[in-house]
DNA sequence: TTGTTCGATGTTTGCGCTAACATTCTGTGA
DNA sequence: TCACAGAATGTTAGCGCAAACATCGAACAA
């Protein structure tokens, strides 16, 4: 048995594909006698509208595309369920992982906007062109505020040095991996801020953390540890276990993201929360209609890593 | 100006759609000369298929879905990785997220079938039906051999409980999460190798390895705990780290799933390696056509959690 | 009553592409 | 020379749906 058309349900009606289309996509048009019965055939016929035909008729893609470099990271995946969750109903959700590679981005990008998406949100710097009649949100941390949702990355590394120093930090060393120019940027920021750099073109990972750490210890001199993310923290702890280094007495860490583990460390890790699923929900009410771009701030978690309980 | 179409590339040439059409499913088919031809127009006017219309016309979808229970969970992201590796240029890839929800990925599965999609890879249970002309792939722990790409977990836990006896457990305590009939089956096979079970409704994380941990101390009696995953030996680590308990010496710990940080913990923690990417790989292998089924076991990494360096 | 409006439904057409068949044009063997 | 194979290309039709316009009839005001 082929699979029900419209024209299928509307021949057991008697009646015109055209009606049984409005009862999908214009209800109120309909009369609701024959709304009623509409919606017992398409029942009785398990009818579903094809999407490709749909699209191919209107021009359009009834969903929303999200552009992420990566799902494996907690980050984009909290992101994405703030963006699932607030999009609901409204639409249906594409997720396109671009593995932090700019080409594939900007060909999805350009792709889903010809295609005439419903909306799109890229987790990524701002692109360049502004595309008519597709809405777009960007996520980003380090973008101009008023440029879509964005996260005060400065404002957060500035709290964490301020945190450090009021501690009683003099030399803070800052951990970092991968090599794209979004980390570049907050390397950057935290080099103003007085810290030394510690780096390596791996991406970050627990194992760099520890290899890093494991630098900083053998010159000797630092008291303190900005860590740019959660991964590179739990390593840079575990080094320290492991050397019989005390945490925060001769060294203070603080990690980024606040990762559900940080809390559950021992010592438990200071680190700053990023309102990540917040920050999703953001995105997706940019498209649902209410258009002001936002600036979200971090929040920095004191723990024992930094000798405040 | 309007998006390029096989009309518009075909008239810049004064040839028909139908050769440019060919020029890109089957250029076997078209002389040399007009092929080349026919690229460099496609080239300059930037035209690019227009799918939704491609699908309508062949009543099919030229994607393979993959259908997976969570994304932010490391073990389907690395599935996911190994199957996106190994279908590389073979088919795009569409992931659905049934977030653990059995009626979503009922639903899904027959919308996939139905559309003909190239292949299907459910990450679950073998469905009840063996939908013909569309080629599905399972993966799954807990099947009966020869149903899917399955892993052989009875085979892994058996492993685990014997190297607890082997360094001395007696009483050995099986901490887990979730309440899905998936977990209770793994459940089963710990209780049936002579574990007691702690376990809560909770999702798994590290704060439940922590307040399960400690349940297991407070009872004071157990001298191995066997953790259903590794945030949740990463939590009971952390647990005895907090409360001065020496692991392995008075208690030995051990993970599931090998995730990146169990061999960088302080003691590091021992865990099974599953050979996700590989179950991936194998799973749109199989989809590639070369049907056969298989079966995968774990691999016990001995680390210092259980006394063995 | 008549003309007008408006709600409900029908008809036509085309979105862009490809399956299936038709046509044209070469070169070949007898 | 002619018939024929087969390669290259063209033509026709239709996939399922919705936009745009057309039609029909009932309700209403004058």
């Amino acid at each position: 048995m082929p699979a029900a058309t419209l024209q299928s349900v509307a021949d057991a009606l008697g009646i015109s594909p055209m009606t049984v289309s409005r009862c999908l996509n214009a209800p109120d048009a309909v009369a609701p006698d024959t709304l009623r019965r509409v919606m017992g055939e398409i029942q009785r016929q398990d009818y579903r509208p094809n999407s490709a035909a749909r699209s191919l008729a209107t021009a359009t893609v009834p969903a929303v595309a999200v552009i992420v470099p990566s799902l494996s990271n907690q980050v984009f995946a909290d992101l994405v369920r703030g963006i699932s969750d607030r999009l609901n109903d409204h639409a249906p959700i594409q997720v396109i992982n671009t593995q932090y590679n700019e080409a594939i981005e900007t060909q999805a990008l350009e792709r889903v906007v010809q295609q005439n998406y419903r909306g799109v949100i890229v987790v990524s710097q701002q692109p360049e062109f502004d595309p008519a009649g597709c809405p777009i949100a960007c996520v980003a941390a380090l973008a101009p505020a008023g440029s879509g949702i964005v996260f005060d990355y400065a404002d957060a590394i500035d709290g964490v040095f301020t945190h450090f120093r009021r501690a009683g930090a003099k030399r803070i060393a800052d951990l970092s991996g991968g090599n794209d120019p979004r980390v570049d940027a907050r390397r950057e920021v935290a080099r103003q801020l007085g810290s030394a750099a510690f780096t390596q073109e791996a991406i970050s990972s627990v194992a760099l953390g520890r290899r890093l750490m494991a630098q900083v210890l053998e010159q000797g001199k630092f008291d303190a540890v900005f860590c740019h993310n959660d991964d590179l923290a739990l390593g840079a702890l575990f080094e320290c276990l492991a050397r019989g280094i005390r945490v925060p007495d001769q060294i203070q860490i603080c990690g980024f993201n606040d990762l559900e583990f940080a809390q559950h460390c021992h010592p438990s890790l200071t680190s700053v929360r990023v309102p990540r699923y917040e920050m999703g929900c953001a995105a997706a009410s940019k498209l649902l209609g209410q258009p002001h771009d936002e600036t979200f701030k971090g929040q920095l978690i004191r723990r024992q890593s930094t000798g405040n309980v």
